[in-house]
DNA sequence: AAGTGAACCTGAAGGC
DNA sequence: TGCCTTCAGGTTCACT
């Protein structure tokens, strides 16, 4: 389920139970998930207390008291659960937790906070796409999987200018850079294909064509930055609305509950007023596509 | 260098 | 009902 709106969420909703606590005991139920768990995983984990619950692009970083970091990777079905250990502190959690198939829970936290109420958090994957990698403070900045990474597509500095020098010169389609987490780090498929679309423009366009002269913007990577950042925004807010109904109900994080205009919408009329095109389902490096050749040139 | 396709793995959905 | 194929939010690697 993961791009960066929802790993944002996932980490809003770990914050208030896991900053502060105390990781008592961890569960490792297989040696590995799409890597190998790091050496002593479980060793390095226990009895440490987590300062920080953070994020980068699609990563969630736990910072411990020791300095150490916890980077974990959701892959394509990566989801962490919260139970109270009493069994009532989350009302309906007995739905949420019938609704996941306990085979694929590969890691279990269990958490004591400062005010003496246990929590277990699990990490559940049946894909196994999802990974964790620890690392100390002076490995951090080292971890391959951070090193490269682009900017987020959150906030000012995401902007036409940003876009435009970014993508100067690159021939590759415009899909295809947006979705280079070298580039820009944390967009995936939906939002890509729903960023376009704002800004009525075509993923096969060339990357490069929407560049101005050095340290210039033009009008359309000014709509694109526009389109990224609201999307973005949107997402990350009706995924925060629904992660309270989530702790209620069921597993769902809004995803579903989300209604996007061309992604997985083939064949329907383009929702852009004035716009009669049908949306177009087609497949770039070996992704599905989804737009309106009408109205996104 | 840039682009494509396959690989990793399980489960859901659709066609027949 | 069941069997088969296709597809899925990501990343990485091998090939042309």
């Amino acid at each position: 389920m993961p791009e960066l709106p929802e790993v944002e969420t996932v980490r809003r909703g770990l914050e208030p139970v896991m900053a502060g606590a105390r990781i008592q005991r961890v569960e490792q139920r297989r040696p590995d998930l799409r890597f190998p768990f790091p050496e002593r995983f479980i060793e390095r984990l226990q009895g440490r207390t987590v300062r920080e619950v953070g994020r980068r692009a699609k990563y969630l970083t736990l910072l411990l008291d020791d300095g150490l970091t916890l980077i974990s990777h959701l892959g394509m079905s990566g989801s962490f659960r919260i139970e109270g250990a009493a069994g009532d502190e989350l009302p309906g959690q007995y739905h949420y937790e019938r609704s996941k198939n306990q085979a694929h829970d590969h890691v279990v936290f269990h958490l004591t906070r400062p005010d003496d109420t246990s929590w277990t958090v699990t990490f559940n994957d049946p894909r196994r796409f999802g990974f964790m990698l620890l690392a100390g403070p002076d490995e951090i900045v080292s971890i391959k999987a951070l090193a490269g990474l682009g900017m987020e597509p959150t906030g000012n500095a995401l902007n036409g200018e940003a876009l435009s020098d970014l993508f100067r010169g690159r021939r590759t389609p415009l899909k295809a850079a947006l979705l280079d987490q070298r580039l820009i780090a944390g967009l995936g498929n939906i939002y890509v294909c729903e960023a376009l679309w704002r800004a009525g423009l075509s993923p096969m366009r060339e990357a490069g064509s929407i560049a101005g002269r050095p340290g210039r913007s033009t009008s359309r990577a000014d709509r694109l930055a526009d389109a990224i950042r609201g999307v973005i925004a949107e997402a990350i807010e009706a995924g925060g609305s629904s992660l309270r109904d989530h702790m209620k109900t069921d597993g769902s994080l809004g995803y579903f509950q989300h209604s996007f205009s061309v992604y997985d919408r083939e064949g329907e009329p383009c929702s852009r007023p004035g716009c009669r095109g049908l949306v177009r389902r087609s497949v770039q490096s070996g992704r599905s596509t989804f737009h309106c050749a009408s109205c996104q040139r």
